[in-house]
DNA sequence: TGACAGTATGTCGGAACTGACATATATTGA
DNA sequence: TCAATATATGTCAGTTCCGACATACTGTCA
């Protein structure tokens, strides 16, 4: 996974769908630049269920708000691992997990 | 996430399925490395449809022979990032993806 | 408009992860 | 049994990631 491509890709203005028609993107690569979006967004989703600024929930997670931030955003900073971590700790199931990734297929499919 | 008990309850002999019993880990702690076994026997198992040697595989990847190894055992030093970085190089879509997902948590059901 | 709450972006020191290598332990076939 | 092949375990230097902090942007309410 090349870092300076990626940053490049996500830089303001860029939405990962339809970058990797442009850029040499592996389907590889693609998927995991979806996948970690879709992570974001269910992170949010989460958090916003529960009225939670990021504030709120960095503190619950011992994490930081500027790194809830990037989470959400899928930022290239943050690791799909510590956004699978925070959702767990959210009380998220594996089950419930699977479903988000899913979604994100679904989503691409239609 | 602790380490130290982590590594302690991977140690030869322990199924992550017990430990959680014993020692004190919360459910996100379980599911975490539940999760991260369940995408190693995904590993393995894809690795051994195509008849390939660990070996293989970590040329295929750019990695190591020791990392697929630790990656298909959960090891504690591999991240599930990089294990889904190589089910998604080995060309698992997200749905498949999370079909591995959700069948750790059925067969934890069971 | 200005103050305020929430979110985004950039950077940094320290911690965790990674590939590589050495080496140990299975496993297989003759 | 002994090689040969495959897999497991331990370690390390270089890279990446993390929490924290500072700061900038974006509403929104008066």
């Amino acid at each position: 996974m090349n870092k300076t491509k990626r940053k490049r890709l996500e830089r303001r203005g860029w939405k990962v769908g339809d970058a990797s028609e442009f850029l040499g993107l592996s389907p590889a690569e693609t998927q995991y630049l979806e996948l970690k979006m879709e992570l974001g967004r269910g992170l949010r989703d989460r958090r916003q269920a529960r009225d939670l600024t990021q504030a709120d929930l960095a503190q619950r997670l011992g994490s930081s708000q500027s790194r809830i931030a990037k989470m959400e955003a899928g930022d290239p900073s943050v690791s799909i691992d510590l956004q699978i971590r925070s959702l767990l700790s959210l009380g998220a199931t594996r089950r419930e997990l699977a479903r988000v990734i899913a979604a994100s297929a679904r989503l691409k499919a239609a």
